[in-house]
DNA sequence: TTGAAAGCGCTAACAT
DNA sequence: ATGTTAGCGCTTTCAA
């Protein structure tokens, strides 16, 4: 593998010295004379010389990357956050890279081997694990994105889940149900879920209603968990009495389930109401339309970016939360209902 | 800052020089004893030491790192490519980071910094700039997605879009339609249009179909150009009388247009027959779910990984082409007409 | 099997 | 404003 041109070729052919070519491809701003620069500059093109940012980062201790983790790259829900903080942390002159984990915890694993090895400046994550303590050890700034109440002294940025959950709730009682399910998942995200389902125990507990274990459906947050879902509400035989209505974790899950539910000759927005959780764009083109609660993405990416700079900055910094509300999107998948109780 | 751990600590701890704990810790296979090897280990553990793959790198110029370039990061046909490249990639000892251009020269150009600076070992990408001229000239192996007729000496994997519309074409045609029109771009990805364009009017031309220019519609593979087929459309005037159905060039174009047509009145598989292409999960959920050419997303991906890796193996290997045909999937969006013609 | 020495290409600190 | 000198932390010869 033959060696690429260096700064020495270029200083070599600017007659200068290594420290003037590195003052000038460096934005450290080191002063160089005009006819310096611009004959470090011709040479530079010349040789079609480019800086090996391996090297430049091994000596400053800066690589100007930000690694963005996201569990789920296909979800539109995490790359729309992944994007809005790309905007912002590109602006401030940094390169982003996403990694995908896939909710796979060794995936995970092998990004924070990444981290650890110093290729990146930050991190922006959503995480599989609950290690929090083994995060924080990783060396560099962190933003958590999503929910951690137990993380408490790292940056944190996501929606207020158990608002977001009443406002679904409350808004489905506004409608007249009175038997209102869950379907959220325990595994994989425990975090969010003991929100949904705490905000879930809590307001059927207000409204004075008695809890029927059997329309809490705990399923994955995702297609298959759709179908699950489905299949668990119709094997329940008399689902009609018990059930009017379904909070869905996540617009994914929601979304398989109407058309599971078509299929089996259930109408949605008709027979049974379900609410979904996220606004993706599939919740706006599916037939019905999927009433759901917005999570603000471009927000939550922006205030992560945001977070993650300024630790940059200031490491030594008190850690910040920010918790967006969500926004309540009426469309067609909730009937409205007669109901005097 | 405080500089983190290097083997020269873990080598004073173990009692060992530096060469024989990097023999430890690369994957080099430099012949160790087990009684070392097992004093490095401990020491490595006890000091926490991690390895600055930066100094690594710079030293021996392999990253382990392979960038994916997406234009689209919240396109589920992209993502899944990616992930698709990111299993193989991953199994080969590799670390996979995706690059999201938003269809963005300018980003996209910084990415190709990230690569010309020596970050990575290897590249999968769906370009946006036409140059391949520069592609070429990045200095690591590259792999292209999508179809690249004028990439004659570059890896190239994709879907076969000249059969692929053909296999639309034929079904409309199967299912008694005789006015076909054609929606796709001319702006931003020429190189697919012309493909798409040229197998529909050879598809007139050999049926002996009149071709009417009126029914080609020129417009972007997006929501907005969905909308924008849909004004056009019905801008005709008399458009039932001219056409019976239209062939979308992807599918957020089809999905687009039925949700406009709805809008209109006009219902889609009676009305008119629309036909997408990629097969995203989307089209699947719509109503009526659309009828669409799927392209094989893992195979791509996985064919991308398995041709980089070859040719990371051997850079001097001729380029190949791969092209996979795609697959018809009929769902709703298609009328069933009587014809003699 | 192991160690010593020489860099990889750059930036930082200190000259001048 | 510029050059000189040391490294950053690792891998790679080359010897032993």
């Amino acid at each position: 593998m033959k060696t690429k041109t260096s700064i020495i070729e270029v200083a070599r052919l600017a007659g200068v010295s290594k420290s003037t070519v590195s003052r000038v491809i460096s934005d450290a701003g080191g002063s160089v004379s005009a006819d310096a620069e611009s004959r470090v500059q011709a040479a530079i093109r010349e040789l079609g010389y480019t800086r090996n940012s391996l090297a430049a980062g091994l000596r400053s201790q800066k690589t100007w990357m930000v690694l963005v983790m996201v569990p789920d790259i296909a979800n539109p829900f995490w790359s729309e956050i992944a994007r809005a903080a790309q905007d912002r942390l590109e602006a401030a002159g940094n390169s982003i890279v996403v990694g995908n984990t896939d909710w796979d915890e060794k995936r995970e694993a092998r990004y924070f081997d990444l981290v650890r090895s110093c290729r990146f400046d930050g991190l922006v994550l959503n995480s599989v694990t609950d290690d929090i303590k083994m995060i924080q050890d990783l060396g560099v700034p962190v933003v958590l994105v999503g929910e951690r109440a137990e993380a408490q002294d790292i940056d944190t940025v996501g929606t207020d889940t158990s608002t977001a959950t009443r406002l679904a709730l409350e808004y489905l009682w506004a409608t007249g149900h009175r038997r209102i399910g869950l379907a959220t998942s325990e595994h994989g995200s425990e975090r969010f879920l003991s929100l949904r389902r705490r905000a879930y125990d809590d307001f059927i507990a207000e409204k004075g209603v008695a809890p029927d274990p059997g329309i809490i459906f705990s399923v994955k947050l995702s297609e298959e968990g759709g179908r699950e879902l489905v299949r668990e509400l119709l094997a329940l035989g008399n689902w009609q009495d018990r059930v009017d209505a379904i909070f869905c974790g996540n617009d994914i899950l929601a979304i398989a389930a109407i058309n599971a539910l078509r299929d089996a000759g259930v109408e949605v927005g008709r027979d049974i109401s379900l609410v979904g959780m996220d606004d993706i764009p599939a919740a706006a083109h599916i037939f019905p339309a999927l009433t759901t609660v917005r999570k603000p993405r471009s927000l939550i990416g922006g205030a992560a970016a945001e977070l993650l700079l300024a630790r940059m900055r200031d490491p030594g910094r008190p850690s910040e939360k920010h918790l967006f509300p969500g926004e309540l999107i009426i469309r067609g998948s909730v009937a409205e209902r007669q109901n005097n109780t």
